[in-house]
DNA sequence: TATGAAAAAAGACAGGG
DNA sequence: CCCTGTCTTTTTTCATA
């Protein structure tokens, strides 16, 4: 049940999902039992599938942040499919409409790295890849979900 | 300092961010407030810039999750970045290489309210629209950072 | 730095409205 | 569905190696 108490919560695990019940009750003026029970339905039908921690690419040795759209040649998806399982550089990837298309987002730790990578990628795709310069926005849940909450 | 401890626990908070610290404490063989303190630095240090919950845009009512690529035409990126701040659907957008390219993905609650804001974007860029298929790889790091952990 | 113990805080679980 | 108390676990702080 998504009402606006809900949403304030999920609000406030946006911002900090290490934050405890006490401080949460605060903010929605509920108990912390009543929040931990909210949560926990949350959880349990699916609404929150998980908490994760967010992290700095540059100060973890991984500069290079890029994404990569591959245009997979025809009735080579499988193979292509197969090739993503075998590169641990990714941190993202999608499967899109589109020619068989899909969009990756890798950290690696240099660009011969990431090259090493394209050209493992354009034996069975066509590929178009963009360097993260910056990222103006990255959040769980976009503003238009909390408009209606009070 | 990332040694393989770091790594660890930085594994463990990547699959779950409100673990407690003696659970983490268990599996990297070290006391909780060791880990705690571990924990303490890497906030300070801007490694671990936050923690976030991941929730699903299905069971939420934004079942329109796009990635939509913009090609700002010339002399319109101050204007386009003034159109960006006003579509609250966005929850990640990247200023990349190219022409002048952003990639932005955004959760919407209709396929209307994307069309919507496709056609803002229309009047100030060239737009790619790619809808999300399925996400078979969404992590915060890539499995090569644990490579080298024991 | 890491550890260990004690104080403080948070979480889980009752009974009751 | 929520609140208040109690009990247990966790976190934090501080002293020590």
């Amino acid at each position: 049940m998504i009402d606006n108490i809900n949403r304030r919560i999920l609000k406030a695990l946006q911002k900090n999902a290490r934050i405890s019940y006490a401080e949460l009750g605060k903010q929605v003026h509920l108990s912390a039992p009543a929040v931990a029970e909210r949560i926990r339905k949350l959880e349990q039908e699916g609404v929150i599938s998980g908490y994760c921690v967010s992290v700095d690419m540059d100060k973890l040795g991984l500069p290079v942040v890029a994404i990569v759209q591959c245009k997979v040649f025809r009735a080579m998806e499988r193979q292509f499919k197969e090739l993503l399982l075998t590169i641990p550089d990714i941190i993202e990837c999608y499967n899109t409409t589109g020619e068989q298309a899909f969009v990756i987002k890798m950290a690696t730790a240099s660009m011969a790295r990431l090259d090493e990578i394209l050209e493992q990628f354009g034996d069975m795709s066509d590929t178009n890849t963009m360097m993260i310069l910056s990222t103006p926005v990255h959040r769980a849940l976009p503003d238009t979900f909390f408009d209606s909450a009070v």
